[in-house]
DNA sequence: CTTGCTCCTCTAGTCACTAGAGGATGTACG
DNA sequence: CGTACATCCTCTAGTGACTAGAGGAGCAAG
């Protein structure tokens, strides 16, 4: 269990940029680890996992409140995970309508690069894809 | 060419939001319009068409800046399309990057959820995919 | 001992809105 | 003509998740 991490050095070891581990902490995301005889904070190997599952979760697309979640069932192991598995499920919706509407967009703006004729705007598909609403075939958010 | 639309109108027809319409004129996305002599603001068609336009354009993804820079390519329709062409495609190279990494991310998604042992935290894979990012296979945006 | 890097706190800015206060105006109905 | 009530107005402040910068202190190497 190594002890006395500098901010920069769990940051790095993290991936999580040093301005933003402060953040976590004043958001109440990361406890306020113990300080140095000169005022620096001391992190050790929970607060780097702790900060490594924050990253990747983020990197998921997961909220922070959703990660406020997963974190204080990570702290007591014995409840059900039926709350992990709600939060990932939910989420999973989400990524999939994601997808779906990425895709339509996808083929939006391939049809528009395609038709743009290369010459003045009067005749360039882009613009009049975007202006006209009707044309298109993406609906989804 | 209809005029005098209320912006609850306009808002209504165009589909974006009144508080939206007036934060769009403060930003100078919308020029601002002649106003009723009890001070309400009053828009015609061509504001229509250009909300229009903003909303599906923001739909599709695009930023503020670059539906600034496509409004002022439609206003001067003898511009070659080239710029119009490059966000485009710019964006394209964009879409197709966040698509690759969510269906990376939704297979991650429906290993977590089908791991899942549906019992104790301890067993479940959710946070525990989450905790090590090693385990992960999703390494995109 | 000095150079230069890392660290500290604090405030303010980003993006694209959204919410709410407090007040004026316009319209439909009796 | 009066009165509800919807819609409009301006203005400020809040959101999420950071990011940037000012101004200063501590620390390690040469």
């Amino acid at each position: 269990m190594q002890q006395g991490i500098t901010i920069g050095n769990v940051s790095q070891a993290s991936g999580v940029k040093v301005p933003t581990i402060r953040y976590y902490e004043q958001i109440g995301l990361l406890p306020s680890p113990p300080r140095t005889e000169g005022n620096r904070r001391s992190y050790d190997d929970r607060d780097l996992e702790r900060l490594t599952f924050i990253r990747h979760s983020r990197e998921l697309g997961f909220e922070i409140d959703e990660i406020r979640t997963l974190l204080s069932l990570q702290d007591q192991p014995n409840v059900s995970c039926e709350d992990a598995d709600a939060i990932a499920s939910r989420h999973l919706a989400d990524v999939k309508q994601k997808i779906a509407s990425l895709t339509a967009l996808q083929h939006e703006l391939e049809r528009m690069v395609v038709g743009c004729s290369h010459g003045r705007v009067e005749t360039c598909k882009v613009i009049d894809i975007l202006a006209d609403h009707g044309k298109c075939k993406y609906h989804g958010d």
